[in-house]
DNA sequence: AAATCGCTATAACGTACATTAGTTTTGGAT
DNA sequence: ATCCAAAACTAATGTACGTTATAGCGATTT
């Protein structure tokens, strides 16, 4: 079942057996792909969207010299670029940050799904405006905290979202990341990643070591980086994550 | 007509008039807002999405202190709250910045258009997107510029966005917002943002007088700010802004 | 075993921006 | 015409982060 992941545990959004078996048999092939590929460019046109399902992968824009600003990072029962539906034309690089495997489902099967299932096509909204929302909280990241803060809500967010699809107990989980690509995605320099590791580290508040990051105090490193799990939809996150569901 | 200004000059997804006499049918009242009025409060549970027909409007997360981080700024033509029709319950505030007048269209007149127009639809899901790929600007400006080309970037993202509408002639137009606004969207302090404002008027750049903004130089300031517009999906966009589409 | 490469680490120094604390200007209300 | 609050503006000082440079370390290649 590739569609397992699929909006797993999302409040109200879940699919139903028939949903699910639809958008399965929207698949037209199963791809690999090695770490650290682009594979689709700004400015392209797509033909195809693409489901996550296994590995890490990371959408960025970057300016002319090179300097990348990563926009999301997205994790298995992720669409890679459901946006790409509606859109048609990407803004935005996508590429693999580990090795990973994706299933690729054609824009006609999609029109299939719009014609015909409008409850599904809700659904798939929804998932993008997840998307939306997770920029609108990396906004906020950039916009408002320090450095340090950062981290702790970008290590915070990503246990948060591996907890439902079964890729992290709470606390620790395995993220094919590199000091540099937390740079990328929280806007400072790799010189200053190193120091704010550490920092989180003689807190007792995380060990970041790329192959394995490790929790150590799951509310403390949630208040440093005022991360606020609403905006993720994730069904009982108080019960699985540690960190109490906070309401307006 | 209350949704001339909804994706106009879009590309590709302009509405036909039969799409455009549904939209205006499922409007449910016009309302007035008066200025700096807060409409949606994060954790609301939303039965109506409102189109914002004039003035400007925003939308903005905050942390404990009440230090507010923008995640948008609506203009007229704008829906404002769309987003939350497939999420229900919102993750952000919305709230005014000078006085404003929206439309207000019930979900279940929604539910309706998602149920039989997927052509429809798909426009109104398109429009939720290009929040999204707004963001994602707004999150490669916090990442990777610098003040000056933080304001830079946001000015002439905000005078490309008002030319489709009618409300720029191309490098002049009237905008609520104070240099306080300009912080909470530039994540810089209010301090810093007159030093900035001085400085792109010292360099001929543009001027920046709350009710008017003039850009002396709309090439110099996006390039400052390295603003690209494909984001914005406007079409013939070269031939309006004085800068030239720029491809992947 | 040597060489290469990517990643982590840390030190010294420079700077863009924050902070604090004002003063001046503007514009709407009475 | 005067008043008042909000907004614009400025200066002095501090600091978080950038920049540059170098060294160590483990994995992979030859």
């Amino acid at each position: 079942m590739f569609t397992d992941k699929f909006l797993r545990d999302r409040r109200g959004v879940e699919l139903d057996v028939h949903e699910r078996a639809i958008l399965e048999k929207a698949v037209f092939e199963i791809r690999t792909i090695d770490a650290r590929k682009t594979v689709v460019q700004a400015g392209d046109t797509l033909s195809v969207s693409m489901l996550l399902l296994e590995g890490f992968m990371c959408r960025y824009l970057d300016d002319r010299e090179g300097m990348r600003q990563l926009v999301a990072v997205q994790v298995p029962g992720d669409f890679l670029d459901l946006h790409g539906y509606p859109l048609k034309i990407l803004d935005h690089d996508v590429a693999s940050l580990t090795a990973a495997t994706i299933a690729v489902i054609p824009h006609k099967a999609l029109d299939d799904i719009n014609a015909t299932m409008p409850e599904l096509t809700r659904k798939l909204w929804f998932s993008t405006l997840l998307d939306a929302a997770m920029h609108r909280a990396w906004l906020f990241r950039l916009g408002r905290l320090d450095a340090v803060g950062r981290v702790a809500h970008f290590l915070s967010e990503t246990n948060a979202r591996l907890v439902p699809v079964g890729l992290s107990d709470g606390k620790r989980f395995a993220l094919g990341l590199t000091q540099a690509d937390i740079s990328e995605i929280c806007g400072i320099t790799s010189v200053h990643t190193n120091r704010v590791l550490r920092q989180l580290r003689e807190e007792r508040l995380c060990i970041f070591r790329s192959s394995l990051v490790e929790i150590l105090d799951v509310e403390g490193l949630a208040r440093r980086g005022q991360f606020n799990p609403a905006y993720l939809y994730i069904e009982t996150i108080s019960d699985r994550s540690g960190v109490e569901r906070l309401t307006s």
